[in-house]
DNA sequence: GTCTATAGCCGGATAGAC
DNA sequence: GTCTATCCGGCTATAGAC
């Protein structure tokens, strides 16, 4: 009976284990983003997460391993993004387009706290965090996919122009963030866009 | 002669004192640039200035009151920039291009450190610091700039052409930071320049 | 697996001698 | 004005009971 209760409460626990793993990760994602990682301490997500601060350690050994835990699960997150936009759209340039259209999705989000690939590469690119590659593979990994669907249109300057989208992007989100202006990135983001089909149709813009 | 001691070495520390105040400033500076505020400490930039830590505040109350002190410093170093440029070219076309020229200059801080406005505005934007509208006003002085050579040229849609290329290079920067790449970098910033051409000769670009 | 208590360190800031 | 010694608080991280 003693052995049972003890099962039943590892089994409870390996699942509340990995529920709690989970919750932190979510709830550090959360306040990297909005605080950026050196700002947020493991009081801060001990509360958001609802999890004691010494609890984390049995998940985490450092507050480093948290940061590759959430550059990670924001990749997947990405990666699921990118996959349903795949899924959604059949034509490559549609797919782009909801891309860049659904940046502007979380509005509010970036105006407050930029953009969350840009803003945690930046951060840990100027502190010169051993970490820094991995942020940057999550830019790596757009930057890949709208290669992907500029090659898949056809174009063979399709790189260069993932590139050059990726860096106009990301000069918006940082204006938008710095200012706080709400306008400024719906407007700048239209003319990312246009600018995109223009050059898709072979326009001048 | 007691006063007059005093008087002279009051007169030596003043000229001191604004030296020793200044060497502080550029230090801090140059720290926040390359680590940024928040991973800057006072020993650090004791360090660095060659004065004791104690010794900050008489100068600095706080280190809030520091990073005003740098964030004027760097305006003043900015419009010292500008005003060279006003200068030294004639035509406001060539002065923009100039600049333009001008921020692959420091093409090594760039990468290393990231554009030293918008990085420090992005710091503080996220972190949510008071200062964050004094270092906005960094990246308004030089769009400001911008938009006045671009309303001498007779361009009536100055202030959004400014904000575009204020946009671009931004973005430039950020990513060429991120990756730590010195050819992005170049490459880019020469794309921007070619475009801004393009809009000013009115060609299709 | 969970949680408390606390160690150890380093940060910004202060007091006060000189 | 200059500098030393130190306080206090928050941080990451650990030890160890349950």
């Amino acid at each position: 009976m003693a052995e049972q209760a003890a099962k039943s409460l590892s089994a409870e626990a390996g699942g509340r284990g990995a529920e709690n793993r989970e919750r932190i990760v979510a709830a550090a994602d959360r306040l990297f983003y909005e605080k950026g990682f050196q700002a947020t301490s493991f009081s801060d997500i001990a509360e958001a997460a609802g999890v004691p601060k010494g609890n984390f350690y049995y998940y985490f050994k450092t507050k480093d391993a948290l940061l590759e835990g959430v550059i990670d699960w924001r990749r997947q997150c990405l990666k699921k993004l990118l996959e349903t936009l795949n899924q959604s759209h059949d034509d490559p340039r549609a797919r782009l387009m909801a891309l860049l259209q659904g940046l502007c999705a979380g509005e509010d989000d970036i105006v407050r706290y930029g953009c969350p690939m840009g803003t945690l590469s930046a951060e840990l690119c100027k502190s010169g965090h051993e970490m820094k590659e991995r942020a940057q593979s999550l830019l790596e990994v757009i930057r890949e996919w709208i290669a992907a669907q500029l090659q898949a249109i056809g174009r063979d300057d399709a790189p260069e122009l993932a590139r050059e989208i990726l860096t106009r992007s990301q000069g918006v989100t940082l204006l938008a963030h710095a200012y706080g202006d709400h306008a400024l990135l719906v407007e700048e983001m239209a003319r990312v866009r246009h600018w995109v089909d223009a050059v898709l149709d072979g326009r001048p813009h």
